[in-house]
DNA sequence: GTTCCTGCAAAAGATTTGCAGTGAC
DNA sequence: GTCACTGCAAATCTTTTGCAGGAAC
């Protein structure tokens, strides 16, 4: 594979930051490429968890520092499943994205994505006369699974 | 419309607390009857602030219990609008609900509803395979006045 | 050398829990 | 009288902030 298209999100991510003036520290880059690989969305916690396990332990407040900074640049996302509980993943700078269901029965959050929703929140966004910049679509139910 | 149907929400909480067997205390009467008076959703801290105005202060801890028990019982629904930053609204018993937009400008919450967006949700549940007891969609972006 | 990054500890908020007293039935 | 409801204070949890030292450029 590869040629020369396509840049990776962490390739992205990191062409944004550095055009908007930043460094590149190494708690940084821990969180950056950990979220690079992951199928879906980690909370906070979950972040420090993973890096710990893996040798490489960085400050809790380092992580929603970079968490903070990713969302402001429009690089990653925040999804909100609970009271004090948010999870957070890459977007795609193609600006292909997905949603979530979230598994009453085993708490999973199972990611999809659907063009019928897409269009209909188009639709309506047209309709109310608003601009939306962003949309998040939270579906609570069973999973196949536990179905 | 209207013959003697359609209970308000109000007198749909209370009947179906009354066969969980649940007293009635005035804390919750107070909480259950400002919330039916509201358009839109309230934080739990705006519930306590509201009822002291009216001159009928109770503890937040009352507050998050009576809010609790009305999402548990699918009364009441919680949106989650940012980082520990959740609100609360009644849930119709006829099933209509609605959605909302947050802007970004003036933080104010928009609720808008669309049957278009009704459709996809299900088609997608169905595509899915999976069960869906309920679904939020969050909007941000700006809304008429600020855009 | 200057400016940004990091970790630690403390702070700030939101929400939950323990407990003793009060009220509903 | 019994069991549920309430308020207060304390505890918990997530997220943010202040600050001193270390790293990037």
């Amino acid at each position: 594979m590869s040629h020369t298209e396509a840049p990776t999100w962490s390739e992205h991510v990191h062409s944004v930051l550095a055009r908007a003036g930043h460094q590149r520290g190494g708690a940084r880059e821990r969180v950056i490429e950990l979220l690079a690989r992951q199928p879906c969305a980690l909370s906070a916690v979950e972040i420090e968890d993973a890096l710990r396990a893996e040798g490489t332990p960085i400050g809790r407040a380092s992580i929603y520092r970079v968490l903070e900074l990713l969302v402001e640049h429009g690089l990653a996302e925040r999804v909100a499943v609970g009271p004090g509980q948010s999870r957070f993943e890459a977007i795609d700078p193609s600006g292909a994205h997905h949603h979530h269901l979230i598994c009453r029965e085993c708490g999973r959050l199972v990611a999809f994505d659907d063009p019928g929703l897409e269009r209909a929140i188009d639709n309506l966004s047209r309709r109310l006369g608003v601009r939306v910049e962003h949309h998040d679509v939270l579906l609570r139910g069973s999973c196949e699974k536990c179905e």
